[in-house]
DNA sequence: TCAATGTTAGGAATCATTCCTGTTTTTATT
DNA sequence: AATAAAAACAGGAATGATTCCTAACATTGA
């Protein structure tokens, strides 16, 4: 069990209470904002225990090759638009328990990402 | 289109020909065996090139923090076992062209990543 | 064959992330 | 609330995969 700090706490309230995908810089700009003297060692540090402990994922370094994270675990796949660079969150695109069926293996983590252009891009006038 | 050069050719045949998931040192030391003065800085690029061409996948990083590539362009998912470190191949394990019209969007790149434990490993004397 | 353009080797630079060290905070126990 | 042990912290240095740079070399099309 981890144990409590007013910085681990930040970070994991940071993140429970957004709905984008924040990589480590983002996240910790904003507890900077409560927390000043805070490191980023030490978001860092805290992104790698929570996403261990199953508090938070990481999904997957974005274009510009950097950690993205999510503080929402219940499963789902990630669509990542190349035109507007959103991330958006897409449901479960495949049954995992049937997989491990079919293929006897044991599933721990299982992320899907997608890259494409989104709705509102497609909309617009630009072709693709 | 891309020209073709020694170096070139040599990575992309050697990723043809072989059915793992090589990292990018994998590739330099396999194709300095032929051409021994190739450099570390080609086989990035090329890769790289290779990849945007649709020549080959980048497959995302493993444990170890290196990307992966695959030279089977199909479209396939991936399963990383967290016990052997073996990567597998495992076929479509959802509809794009389905998922395109649900959602209104356009596909480019769809990656799926599982890890957990492979059939071997789950059928050793080992618990997980 | 030649010029234009693309590609290479080699090494330096980048930069997200991890590691290190001495200090501070948290937690569990009186 | 005092205390000791364990965990966490800040700050900065180190790491290391990948990218960038430049001068020399190779390929292509005419």
């Amino acid at each position: 069990m981890l144990k409590h700090s007013k910085q681990r706490d930040a970070i994991l309230a940071n993140l429970r209470s957004r709905y984008d995908h924040p990589n480590a810089d983002m996240i910790f700009a904003n507890i900077r904002e409560e927390i000043p003297n805070i490191s980023l060692g030490t978001v860092y540090r805290n992104l790698a225990l929570l996403a261990e402990m199953g508090e938070i994922l990481k999904i997957g370094p974005s274009e510009d090759g950097k950690e993205r994270y999510d503080g929402h675990t219940h499963p789902h796949s990630h669509f990542f638009c190349e035109n507007c660079g959103e991330i958006y969150d897409i449901g479960e695109i495949f049954d995992t328990r049937n997989l491990e069926e079919k293929l006897h293996i044991c599933i721990h983590e299982a992320s899907t990402t997608l890259k494409g252009i989104c709705k509102g891009c497609l909309h617009s006038q630009k072709q693709f």
